[in-house]
RNA sequence: GCCCUCGUAGCUCAGUGGAUAGAGCACCGGCCUCCGGAGCCGGGUGCGCAGGUUCGAGUCCUGCCGGGGGCGCCA
């Protein structure tokens, strides 16, 4: 924005010539709370006061007097308040400059700063184990991941979706073994899967009595519905990487002597470890148990060694739920075993959504599936509603009061917007009125407070973008989206664009803003991966 | 027992060192001669408790209470 770096540069002089020394990043712009604080203001008197030796109040009031005796663009008055704030009151024009950003940088340039230089992230998301229908909890952390690929590949990094398949293993022998059993006509056995799907796998199941070959058949047909309900949600993957894939191709093994090779392995017991505690673990780990087998950290370090040394991502975040919190400890150090810089690797703890009448479970048949949600609401709702709030926060779902709500749903709201903005289009092409080029229309007729309001919150937009990208925070970009949707329903309801004794002058400084209004909504549902309708 | 995480309005959640803590839902009342009323406007007793850090704490630190999760040669 470029008001906010010419407040910076004149704050940074007025200090200069104070005799005041701050670092850049000390002099900070804030869009305040309350309208009556300004559009600007700085708390840089407070930060600096102590080392200028003065009071904050009198380096404010000295501060204020210099950059009024040579103000900057737009502003028209500089006032000190509360404790020693700087708050800037700016004319209606920079709010005019900012639309002209918005509408000539447009859907692919407004907000889009290059923030990850090209570096190349892997974002693994999802990877419910192939063993049932994926649940609502699952949608929740697909909706983040999408979403957080959306928003981190518009600014400026290279984004792979990955979803791990667990496609080996004791659960798959699990899985076979209740697949069979129901098959018999049986009990499913202790631990098994108890959920209705395991009995119309079942039916389909005319293979050997073999549990893996069970498990198996199981699996794939389990994964092609998983994919089958992403799909509907709009979450697509770039990789489906498969555990088996790892195993059989003997890359356990290559990891373990890779290990073996740095000296961070020994053995014990008749099982071999890996001294994590060395790399800030609480306890060491084994990696193969003295049967034989290798664990599941073992496959899982292989995974990562694929990951950054066979495949060479720069970065790789795992969302997990919170339930996977155990793990991270020993991975982090088994990477860092491996060479790798332990930053290079994120793990993103989802806290776990749970029901009202308890927490879900697959093998138990307690949960309630995806599809089923995405029926009831709609993909794009289903998305939102999950994209509301940060994933550090535990929700428990009330499946009766979200499809009551969904009526009253916050996608009608912020989708309702961008339909009134294209209807606004089909009237203007009915009437014959053609929006004249940016240079021509007169921005500076936009003075009346509801139009204000939609260019305040399309201000934020490459502030907001950025926080979202480096607190990998997609809810940010949807609170912000329902801001905008709240401004530009009170700017349609008191201002006519094209109504009787609007003059011609204003209606196309006024289809300008509503041009603006749609860039920003569009960006913003574009990144939620939520459709923006003409019509509803 | 130890570790992580969360606790903000009746409910779902924003607010990650600033000024008088905000939205949505629900509830009550008002608003359509013109671009879509799935909209707009008005109505609020709330930061789990107790200390601390500092000009300033919902935000940071410590302890306690409460919810969730984790502490395997399971995956």
């Amino acid at each position: 924005m470029a008001t906010e770096s010419d407040l910076a540069g004149a704050i940074a002089s007025a200090l200069a010539g104070l005799g005041v020394e701050v670092l850049p990043d000390e002099i900070r712009l804030e869009r305040p709370q309350r309208l009556e604080h300004g559009d600007w203001s700085t708390n840089v008197a407070l930060v600096a006061a102590k080392r200028s030796g003065r009071q904050p109040r009198a380096l404010a009031d000295e501060l204020a007097a210099a950059l009024m005796a040579a103000p900057s663009r737009h502003v028209e008055a500089v006032e000190v308040a509360g404790p020693g704030f700087v708050n800037f009151r700016l004319a209606p024009g920079w709010l005019h400059d900012a639309l002209g950003e918005v509408v000539t940088e447009g859907e692919g340039g407004y907000a889009a700063p290059d923030l990850g230089h090209d570096e190349h992230v892997q974002i693994e998301f999802v990877s419910a184990n192939p063993t049932g229908p994926l649940h609502v909890g699952n949608g929740w952390f697909a909706s983040y991941g999408d979403a957080l690929a959306r928003i981190m590949g518009r600014t400026g990094w290279r984004v792979e979706r990955e979803y791990y398949v667990n496609d080996t293993g004791g659960q798959i022998r699990m899985l076979g073994e209740s697949i069979l059993a129901r098959r018999r006509r049986e009990q499913v056995p202790e631990g098994g899967y108890q959920g209705e799907y395991v009995a119309e796998l079942a039916e389909h199941y005319d293979g050997p009595e073999d549990v893996v070959a069970a498990g198996r058949f199981a699996a794939a047909r389990i994964l092609a519905n998983i994919k089958e309900t992403l799909d509907q949600i709009h979450v697509r993957f770039d990789e489906w990487y498969s555990q088996a894939s790892i195993e059989e191709s003997g890359q356990v093994a290559e990891t373990i002597e890779l290990l073996r090779g740095k000296g961070h392995v020994y053995e014990e017991d008749g099982a071999v470890w890996l001294r994590s505690t060395e790399f800030g673990d609480v306890r060491n780990r084994v990696l193969v148990k003295s049967n034989g087998d290798a664990t599941y950290l073992a496959g899982d370090l292989a995974y990562h060694r694929n990951k950054f040394l066979v495949r060479g991502f720069d970065r790789v975040i795992n969302v997990w739920g919170a339930d996977h919190h155990g793990q991270v400890a020993s991975l982090k150090a088994g990477v860092e075993a491996l060479g790798v810089e332990r930053d290079r690797l994120e793990v993103r703890l989802g806290q776990l959504i749970s029901l009202v009448n308890g927490r879900m479970s697959k093998r138990a048949g307690h949960y309630v599936a995806l599809s089923e949600l995405i029926g009831i609401l709609g993909p794009d709702a289903t998305r939102l509603v999950s994209l509301l709030s940060s994933i550090d926060q535990a929700t428990t779902l009330d499946l009766g009061k979200v499809t009551a709500e969904s009526a009253e749903n916050p996608v009608y709201y912020v989708q309702y917007a961008h339909a009134r903005i294209a209807s606004i289009g089909r009237v203007a092409a009915e009437r014959g009125i053609e929006r004249v080029p940016l240079e021509a229309a007169d921005l500076s007729l936009l003075v009346h407070p509801r139009e204000l309001d939609v260019l305040r919150v399309l201000v934020e937009l490459p502030r907001v973008v950025t926080e979202a990208a480096l607190e990998r925070a997609p809810y940010k970009v949807t609170n912000w989206v329902r801001g905008l949707a709240a401004a530009f329903h009170g700017f349609y309801h008191d201002c006519y664009v094209m109504g009787e004794g609007v003059p011609a002058e204003l209606t196309q400084a006024r289809l300008w803003l509503v041009e603006a209004a749609r860039v920003g909504l569009s960006v913003g549902l574009g990144l939620l991966g939520v459709d923006a309708p003409d019509s509803m």
